[in-house]
RNA sequence: GGGCGUAUAGCUCAGCGGUAGAGCACCUCGCUUACAACGAGGUGGUCGGGGGUUCGAUCCCCUCUGCGCCCA
C-alpha cells in the first residue's frame, strides 16, 4: 500500500511546481535555506540522508506556516574529489603541459596503473561529463527522499554562476586587500602535489623512531651533542639546533655552533620556548621546514631557508649551495633524487658509517598533519600562494568573526563554541589556492619582464563585466594569446580555488548575488543553514568569512548543527571501515516516510546509531496513517469538518487534547526541535487511534437507533474528520507521502501547500478539558485488561463493569459511560462507584460466560 | 593538555526539583466489519560513583569515572 507513494508523489509535485519558490513575495514573507551542495563524486551515506532531511522538516513547516521558502539544491562538484574519480574513472591523469586534442576519447578498459596524460582542458571536459552523470543520480535520490527544494534554483560549484560570483568576490577580496599573494612555507601533499589549507588538517598518529645522532662541536674537547630526531634524512637541510631558554642542559651552547652529522655544515646552537625539555633530547634540529613548529623557529629567529624536499616529495636532484663541500656534496649525491623514506634510510646508513648515531633507532608514534584525504604525512614546501584574511595573524578581525557568531541562533546552542574554538584557535590566514585543475582559476595574469620573468607584484586583473575567466585560454586586457608566456607578455596564473572558497559562497551564488539584485534582496541574509558538526569549521565558517568582508553581515540568522549516524557500535560510518549504510537500500526497503521518520527522532547535535528496527516504526505509522484514515473517511460522508457538530464530552475532549498537541508542535517547530514536534503529534495519533477511535466506534456508525442519538453519531463523525485533517498536517513534514496520499482521497490540492493548524481549526470545542478522554480511556483500558487476564477475544463480552477511582476521574469516565458500554461490549450493569482511596481509574469486570 | 557533549529499562531515547516514562526487544493473549507487515495486556530501572544545597534531587552545585567529538 505504501509502495510506489514517492515516485507517484514526487512527479506530481515536480509537475505542479508544488515548492516553487515565489519570488514576487516581500522579504517578511520568505523563508531561505543555505543547504549544503554534496560532493557529487562521493557516495552518499545514510547520514547524509538524515542531515538533509532535517532541513526539509524546517523547511516543510515555513511553507505551511504561510512563508515562501527558497529552498535551492546545489551539486559541489569541483575540485579533488571529482579528479579522483574521473582518474579512476576514465583511466587518465592531467598534465597542464600537453596541448588540448579535441579528438580524444577516453580508453575503453581503464587502467589505473597506467594513466593516459591528457591536457587539462580534454582533463575538464572529462570531469564535466562525469559530474552530470553524478548529478542525476543524486537528484533521484533527493527527489525520492521528498526533500521539497525548488529545483529551478540549482546550482553547482563549477558552474557559471559559482564562477563569476567566486572571480567576484576574490576580485574584491583583493581590491579590499583581504586577499593577497604571498610566498611562504605552506603545508603540501605530495601525493597530490597541492597545498593544503589548515581546515583540510587532520592530525594522526604516525610510527616514527628517534634516531639519536650527534653534532660535532669543532674547537672544543666536549664530545657531541645528541637530538633525537624522527627525521634524520632532513639533517641535510638543518639550519640550527633549538633548546629551550630554561634548559641548563644547554645553556653553555647558546650562541656557540655545531657541525651537522654526515654533511658537516656549521650551524648554530639557539633558545627559543617552543622547545619542549622533556620531549627527546630536549634539543631539536630546527630544518626549512620538517614541521609547522620549524616555520616558527624559522620566522622568529630569522633562520635561512633550506629546502631538499621538492613538491613530488623526493630530495631535489641538484646539490644545495650549502651542501657545496666536498664532503657534503658526496653524501648528498647519495639521497638526491630519492623520496623521504628512502633518503631516511640511506642517511640512517651513512650515520651508521660515520658512528655519528648513536645506538638503534626507537620506535615512537608522533602526531603528524595530514591532509583529509591523504595518507601521507604533509611535508612544509615554501611556494606562492594566494590568502584570504580570515582573522587567523589579525586579533581585530578575529574579533568581529566571533562577533558574526554571536549574530547567529545556534541550533543546538552548544555548537557556538565549535564555532568560537575554531576561530580562535587559527593560526594563518586561509589559504586558498590550489595547484590542481578542475576548479574556479584566479581571475588573474602576471606581466613578463623583457627577460620573460613575471612581475608578482602587479598582477593583471579583468574588470567584473569580463568575469568569469580562464586566464589559461583568456589573454588579459591590451594582451593577445600571442603574448603568452613571451617576454613583455603575460602568464596566467596556473592555480585554481580550493573547493571551500567557492563553496563559501552558496548564499551568494543561489541568492543571485549582483546578478539579479531583486532576488538576492530577498532572500539574503538568509534565514536557515544546515549541515553536520564536522564542517563548521569548514563550509559555516568560510561562508561566515565571506559575508563579513562583502555584505557585512552573517549570512544568516539560524545554524542547524546535525548530529551523525553511527554505526551500531557508535563508530563513524566510513567507507575503510566497511560500515556505511547506503540510502538507496533502506528507501526500497521501509518506504521515504519511515526513513524522514526515523531521521526526525535524531535531535539536532546528537550522534544516533544506526539500527533497522527502528525504521520499521517509521513504516508502520506511515501504514497506521493510511488505515486510520481509510476507516475514518468510510464513516464521514463529504467533509463534514464542522466544529459545532462537535457536542458529546467525549468529543470534546479529545479536540482539548488536540488543541494541546498543536501549540506544543508549533511552539517546537518555531524552535527548530522538530523531534517533539514529532514526538506530541505521534503520541496523540496513536491515542487517537486506540482509544478514542475504539471509544466512538459504535457511536460513529450511528446505525444503533436505540442506544445513540443522531447528535452523538454526528458529533463523533464531526470530530474525527476534523481530527483527521489537523493530524495529517501536524505530520505532513514528517510523512509527505502518506499524508498526501490520504489528502487526496477527501481534499483540493496538496496537502504540502495548505496552511499548518491553528487550535482556532477547532473551534470552542476544543476549549474542553481533556480529563474525561483520559479517564474513559482507562476505564476502557481496564476492560481490556480484564478481558486480557481472561485470556479471552477483546470481542468477549462482559456480563458487568464497574469502575472505580477518584471522584473527578470517576465522573469522566462516565460522561463517556455509552461509548465505554459500546467500546467494552458491557451486556449487563456498568457502574460507576467513587472511590477516594484510589488514585486512578480501576475497573472490575466479570465476562459473560461463554455461549 | 584545552574545549564541548554525554551517562536513565537488554537497545534507542524522553523527562530536568515533588511517588521513574515511551518505542523497540521480550512474555502472554487475541484473526475484532481501518489495520495480522496487526491489535490488546504484561514483565523489566538503588536514573554512572561519591559529596553538597533543599522539607524533598534523575533533575541544581562540586568532584571522580567511563564514553564520544573537536582542537592542541
Amino acid at each position: 500500500m505504501l509502495e510506489g507513494l514517492e515516485q507517484r508523489w514526487s512527479e506530481q509535485w515536480a509537475a505542479d511546481g508544488t515548492y516553487a519558490f515565489d519570488r514576487t513575495r516581500p522579504r517578511a514573507e520568505v523563508y531561505s535555506i543555505d543547504t549544503p551542495p554534496p560532493t557529487v563524486s562521493g557516495s552518499l551515506h545514510v547520514g547524509h540522508v538524515f542531515s538533509y532531511t532535517h532541513t526539509d522538516l524546517i523547511a516543510r513547516y515555513q511553507r505551511m506556516r504561510g512563508k515562501t521558502v527558497f529552498y535551492p539544491m546545489g551539486w559541489d562538484d569541483n575540485g579533488l574529489p571529482t579528479e579522483r574519480r574521473v582518474q579512476n574513472y576514465y583511466g587518465v591523469r592531467c598534465d597542464p603541459s600537453l596541448a588540448y586534442d579535441p579528438d580524444f576519447t577516453p580508453p575503453e578498459k581503464p587502467d589505473p596503473k597506467k594513466q593516459v596524460p591528457i591536457s587539462r582542458p580534454n582533463f575538464v571536459e572529462l570531469c564535466e561529463r562525469l559530474v552530470l552523470e553524478d548529478e542525476k543520480v543524486f537528484e533521484d535520490l533527493w527527489r525520492t527522499l521528498g526533500l521539497s527544494v525548488d529545483w529551478a534554483q540549482h546550482y553547482t560549484t563549477i558552474g557559471e554562476k559559482a564562477q563569476t560570483a567566486s572571480q567576484r568576490a576574490f576580485l574584491r577580496n583583493f581590491a579590499r586587500g583581504e586577499a593577497y599573494l604571498q610566498e611562504a612555507p605552506t603545508l603540501w601533499d605530495v601525493t597530490f602535489q597541492t597545498a593544503v589549507a589548515q581546515a583540510e588538517l587532520e592530525a594522526r598518529d604516525y610510527p616514527g623512531a628517534y634516531h639519536r645522532i650527534g653534532f660535532g662541536r669543532p674547537g672544543t674537547d666536549e664530545g657531541p651533542v645528541f637530538v633525537e630526531t624522527t627525521r634524520p634524512e632532513l639533517v641535510a637541510s638543518v639550519v640550527a639546533l633549538i633548546a629551550h631558554p630554561d634548559d641548563e642542559r644547554y645553556a653553555d651552547l647558546f650562541g656557540t655552533t655545531v657541525t651537522s652529522p654526515v654533511y658537516g655544515v656549521e650551524v648554530p646552537v639557539l633558545a627559543h620556548p617552543a622547545a619542549e625539555m622533556d620531549k627527546g633530547a630536549g634539543i631539536a634540529m630546527c630544518c626549512t621546514f620538517g614541521d609547522l613548529t620549524d616555520v616558527t623557529w624559522w620566522r622568529e629567529l630569522d633562520l635561512p631557508v633550506r629546502t631538499v624536499i621538492g613538491r613530488d616529495g623526493r630530495f631535489t636532484r641538484e646539490t644545495p649551495a650549502w651542501l657545496a663541500s666536498e664532503k657534503a656534496s658526496a653524501a648528498y649525491g647519495r639521497v638526491a633524487g630519492k623520496t623521504v623514506f628512502s633518503a631516511r634510510e640511506e642517511t640512517v646508513t651513512m650515520l651508521r658509517e660515520t658512528s655519528e648515531m648513536e645506538g638503534d633507532p626507537k620506535p615512537t608514534q608522533r602526531m603528524a598533519n595530514f591532509y583529509e584525504k591523504g595518507d601521507k604525512p604533509l611535508e612544509v614546501v615554501a611556494t606562492r600562494q594566494w590568502y584570504l584574511r580570515n582573522g587567523g595573524r589579525d586579533r581585530g578581525l578575529r574579533a568581529e568573526l566571533v562577533g558574526r557568531g554571536e549574530e547567529i541562533t545556534w541550533v543546538p546552542p552548544y555548537m557556538k563554541s565549535r564555532y568560537d574554538n575554531w576561530v580562535g584557535g587559527l593560526n594563518g590566514d586561509w589559504l586558498i589556492s590550489r595547484q590542481r585543475f578542475f576548479g574556479i582559476p584566479f581571475p588573474v595574469w602576471y606581466p613578463l619582464d623583457d627577460e620573460g620573468q613575471p612581475d608578482y607584484a602587479h598582477p593583471l586583473m579583468p574588470t567584473e563585466a569580463e568575469l568569469p575567466v580562464d586566464p589559461s585560454t583568456d589573454a588579459p586586457r591590451g594582451f593577445d594569446e600571442a603574448q603568452r608566456g613571451k617576454p613583455g607578455g603575460f602568464l596566467g596564473d596556473p592555480d585554481v580555488m580550493d573547493t571551500w572558497a567557492t563553496s563559501s559562497l552558496t548564499p551568494q551564488i543561489a541568492g543571485g548575488w549582483e546578478t539579479d539584485p531583486d532576488l538576492f534582496e530577498r532572500v539574503f541574509p538568509m534565514d536557515l543553514c544546515t549541515q553536520a558538526h564536522d564542517i563548521i569549521r569548514t563550509w559555516l565558517f568560510s561562508r561566515v568569512v565571506r559575508a563579513h568582508h562583502e555584505q557585512g553581515v552573517s549570512p544568516w540568522s539560524h545554524a542547524l548543527v546535525s548530529g551523525f549516524v553511527v554505526d551500531p557500535d557508535r563508530k563513524k560510518m566510513s567507507k575503510s571501515k566497511g560500515n556505511v549504510v547506503v540510502p538507496t537500500d533502506i528507501l526500497e526497503k521501509f518506504g521515504a516516510d519511515a526513513v524522514r521518520w526515523r531521521a526526525a527522532t535524531a535531535r539536532p547535535g546528537l550522534d544516533s546509531p544506526f539500527d533497522e528496527s527502528q525504521m520499521k516504526v517509521g513504516r508502520r505509522l506511515a501504514m497506521k496513517v493510511l488505515n486510520a484514515s481509510k476507516f475514518v473517511l468510510g464513516r464521514v460522508d463529504g467533509a463534514t469538518t464542522d466544529p459545532f457538530a462537535v457536542v458529546d464530552p467525549v468529543d470534546c475532549a479529545l479536540l482539548g487534547r488536540l488543541e494541546t498537541v498543536i501549540r506544543r508542535a508549533t511552539d517546537a517547530f518555531d524552535a527548530y526541535d522538530y523531534t517533539t514536534a514529532l514526538e506530541v503529534t505521534e503520541r496523540f495519533f496513536w491515542e487517537f487511534c486506540d482509544d478514542y477511535v475504539e471509544l466512538v466506534k459504535e457511536r460513529s456508525y450511528g446505525d444503533d437507533a436505540d442506544s445513540v442519538t443522531a447528535a452523538g453519531t454526528d458529533s463523533a463523525r464531526a470530530t474525527l474528520a476534523l481530527a483527521l485533517d489537523a493530524v495529517l498536517r501536524l505530520l505532513a513534514p514528517f510523512l509527505p507521502y502518506v499524508t498526501e496520499e490520504v489528502w487526496s482521497w477527501w481534499r483540493e490540492g496538496s496537502i504540502h501547500q495548505h496552511a499548518w493548524p491553528k487550535g482556532t481549526d477547532l473551534g470552542s470545542a476544543a476549549a474542553a478539558a481533556p480529563g474525561v478522554l483520559e479517564a474513559s480511556a482507562a476505564a476502557l483500558a481496564g476492560m481490556r485488561g480484564a478481558k486480557s487476564q481472561a485470556k479471552a477475544s477483546m470481542r468477549a463480552e462482559l456480563a458487568s463493569a464497574t469502575v472505580r477511582g477518584p471522584e473527578n476521574l470517576v465522573r469522566g469516565a462516565e460522561a463517556a459511560a455509552r461509548d465505554l458500554r459500546a467500546s467494552g461490549r458491557v451486556t449487563g450493569d456498568l457502574t460507576f462507584d467513587v472511590d477516594d482511596s484510589l488514585t486512578e481509574i480501576v475497573v472490575e469486570a466479570h465476562l459473560a460466560d461463554p455461549a
